[in-house]
DNA sequence: TGCATCCATAACCTGGCGGCATGGATGTCG
DNA sequence: CGACATCCATGCCGCCAGGTTATGGATGCA
């Protein structure tokens, strides 16, 4: 008998849940639509793996035998898939370089350059994912190599090496009051609402809110933005104010948009990550050599 | 990301054909429906699984890491979707007795109702399956038990022991010249076209046809059938004749058929066979043993 | 009694799967 | 050299299954 993985995946979490209604909203899929699903699922294993009531959905017994055996299915596919991709791009001599939006800047190109020059043969294939996902992928398999802000939730499971240090700025709508100043103490902005990343960012989202650096004081989120247009239009449409990357400020102008110099918050970093399984991959190794090697001298590219 | 399995039972299947169109026939699907299979497969993944040419279809790089890891995830499904069936049924209190149509006889009824005595709270269900699967769902985990014709294929994967032994009959059309005989030689019938099961049940479907037992004389098949009313139409049609145990005669009247002792033959059993994995399982223990107390005493149904 | 919170059901729309018929490429054989 | 066989791909169509919105029914709470 067949299943789709998708039913396995609504039935985990109605299981975990234990509401219809919320598994749904997690899902985001309507509730009578899981009620079909599960109802199907049930249906084609010819059996019951729910009691319902109205205080919500109880396991049975043969539903804990299923929701202890689930996982395992979709983690071996999600293997599969890993492994195919990754055995298709390297087949192709391509390599998957993730990057989140913050990331990408001037080094980018410099350092694909190098890369190119190490490995003639290869192509890069330059992946850009939103602040959903700081890892840019990495940590999902859909890339080889991802270059990152750091610090990043789940870093210690990752191989990073620092590209680059830069100070954190702040983005202001134009017509801001604090615009006029030539560069702004973080204390000034405690109050300001901030444009944050998703909630599935982690810590990455407090980290470029600074809740640690408020001395306790609570952050008021303005909005949330998944990519820098949303993060721009936010900005202009003055929900909020955002820190940002010093190369930000170079990358993303907008009308509407200024960016100014923050004193009394810590710099942000650029690193080059890989998963721990391509320690002894060359070509990994190369694409990280090349990050290094522009590390030593970021203004001559043939370095 | 997410699939169905029957994507990659698809996939698994033209993978080891290197055919497209040898696979669909294998999985009974058209051609064109195959094609599309594959290549939504191929999209959904973003990765070419195979180099088409005229000589058929070859696994890429990418299409080899998936064809090493795809079993494994059709497993895993496998098992969860078994063991939540049990589950259930054990949590019912529900036996599941899968038996083949020729399996059952007087005999059934006794040792349901020796079983029945064992565990008064327990509920047999009896699980008929057409012969398409000699182990009656067995194999597949859809039973905990089954009543079987012996042989069949796959036995030493299963506990087995022997309930009854009876002789072989045939089945023929009434109108049939041998119909005459009380008792039909089966070298008679060598040149009878047979009625046979399908393909599907391995050398059950030889052991049927006796072609172990014609002297290195070619079987002809006349129809296939997967139950009895197939079976039992076939023959009153006249489209051949069949061997068949000779509890059928008593179980399976119909105007148009009649059923005559076969020499020359050897004689058939019924057995009850149960998973490895369920050794300790008491309550198939009892079942088992109900079985066993049959065959001691047959016609003492108190015994 | 009115309201909130569950899950189930109904009606509807759409996309995907399957089937058949057919096309295109490429060896093979008379 | 042309007819044929053998692959896989494509176009078209019918149908089902999944999704959505709107609504109903049961139950606990203020």
């Amino acid at each position: 008998m067949d299943v789709d993985t998708r039913l396995l995946r609504y039935f985990a979490v109605v299981a975990e849940e234990g509401h219809l209604t919320r598994a749904a909203g997690r899902l985001f899929v309507s509730q009578p639509a899981l009620t079909k699903q599960v109802k199907q699922l049930e249906t084609q294993l010819g059996v019951e793996l729910f009691t319902r009531s109205r205080a919500g959905m109880a396991l049975t017994e043969a539903g804990r035998s299923l929701a202890e055996r689930a996982p395992a299915v979709l983690q071996a596919w999600d293997l599969a898939l890993r492994e195919t991709r990754r055995a298709s791009s390297r087949a192709a001599h391509v390599l998957r370089v993730g990057f989140v939006a913050s990331a990408a800047n001037e080094s980018t190109q410099t350092i694909v350059a190098a890369f190119t020059r190490r490995r003639p043969s290869w192509r890069v294939d330059m992946r850009q994912t939103d602040w959903s996902d700081p890892t840019a992928g990495l940590a999902d398999g859909l890339v080889d190599v991802a270059l990152l802000r750091l610090p990043l939730p789940g870093q210690d499971q990752l191989r990073v090496e620092v590209v680059l240090t830069e100070p954190r700025w702040v983005a202001l709508p134009s017509s801001h009051p604090l615009a006029e100043l030539a560069e702004i103490p973080f204390q000034r902005l405690w109050d300001e609402p901030f444009i944050a990343t998703p909630p599935e960012s982690g810590w990455w989202r407090d980290y470029w809110l600074a809740t640690d650096e408020r001395d306790g004081h609570e952050v008021r989120i303005g909005a949330v933005a998944r990519n820098p247009d949303e993060w721009l239009s936010a900005i202009a449409n003055g929900y909020g104010v955002s820190l940002t990357p010093e190369a930000t400020a170079r990358f993303y102008q907008r009308p509407g948009v200024i960016y100014r110099p923050v004193t009394g918050v810590s710099p942000s970093q650029v690193g080059v990550a890989w998963a721990p399984a391509d320690d002894d991959n060359q070509v990994v190794g190369d694409f990280v050599r090349a990050c290094l090697q522009h590390r030593a001298s970021p203004d001559m590219p043939g370095g």
